[in-house]
DNA sequence: AAACCAAACTAACAAGTGTTAGTTTGATGG
DNA sequence: CCATCAAACTAACACTTGTTAGTTTGGTTT
């Protein structure tokens, strides 16, 4: 059985190095060097650069299904929906901050899978605005603009990989708990 | 007097496949292909692939720096400092979504520049800073976490050019009424 | 008609790109 | 002790990269 730890090490480095410079600017030479090894070394292990990119975004992108799904199938209020969204954007990135990244910025550079991406992306969003529009229907949600709520929400929740990492000792609970309110009733007294 | 508006069409041209695919993967080859002539007849208007990443973002931090002073300069509110700087995201953004997108993804690719972007940078989160931290001091903020807020405002407000060209003709005082009321406000009934 | 000049062109460069082929190394288990 | 095999290596490839040098084009001004 080929080691699959030397696999996720190279795939782990890669995602670091793609969040510091992007993708396009990571050469193969950078990321063997990284590691310590020179580039030809990594084809025993990736088939090619595309292929690094993939497992990092597609698997990502899954577990986010995955997580909709499981809060989708549960009888809750929408705004308790919308903690557990919270929630889970703020597991899924801590566990994982540099492939966020490249799932943020990077997803154009998928090739056969580009289209599977935007599949799962789209029926994300949609999922996520038709719990905002159930929680207005049912007076739990403002009538505001839905698109403006929408985008407001998983703008900040698309970017916490830029900002756990520079909160030592990250306290999972307290930031769920404290941008759950900021998000859900605002900042103003 | 060299003509100023071929080469202000080349960088808004550079700005728009940057955007589309990152400063990295769009080579001067693309560039000149979309504009219609050879590569190395950009040269004639530009002197280099780094100076045109440098006049779209440089110019774009500047922005927001003057918008900010004349902000804070001003005496208002601090709520009404937030909703103007709201405002000023807007505006900055909706006259240059593609090199809005520069300035959030490509910004590590200066290299002169580089410790100047990030001192105005640094200056424009330590100005939004103390404006909630003042905001809070005078009860018209929650008292929150600060670093949480301050993330979660300028998140949303960071990912406007990803939103803004979705929207069809934009009404500017529309969007900046609802993306207030929203930031500040929350979205709960 | 001549001079000028912005703006295009052709041709070429040195360096860097992802990737392949074939080989060596060194630890592990029969 | 030998066979195996993951995982490294060297060497090379075809192609792409940003950029330079020198030249041509075609419209405007003198």
């Amino acid at each position: 059985m080929k080691s699959e730890t030397r696999r996720e090490e190279i795939i782990q480095t890669a995602a670091k190095l793609f969040k510091e410079k992007g993708f396009s600017a990571v050469t193969m030479r950078d990321l063997a060097t990284t590691l310590g090894i020179k580039a030809a070394s990594l084809y025993n292990h990736i088939s090619s650069k595309q292929e690094i990119l993939k497992e990092i975004i597609i698997s990502l992108a899954e577990e986010f299904t995955n997580g909709m799904e499981q809060i989708n199938n549960s009888n809750q209020s929408s705004i308790q929906k919308l903690k557990d969204i919270i929630a889970l954007h703020i597991n899924i990135t801590s566990k994982n901050t540099y492939g966020m990244a490249s799932l943020n910025n990077d997803w154009m550079h998928l090739e056969e899978q580009l289209q599977y991406y935007l599949q799962l992306r789209t029926n994300y969003e949609n999922d996520f605005r038709n719990i905002l529009i159930d929680g207005i229907s049912k007076n739990e949600i403002v009538d505001s603009d839905v698109e403006t709520m929408l985008f407001s929400l998983l703008s900040t929740l698309r970017s916490l990989y830029l900002w756990i990492p520079k909160k030592e000792d990250l306290n999972f609970e307290e930031l769920s708990e404290n941008l759950s309110t900021i998000l859900i009733s605002g900042i103003n007294k």
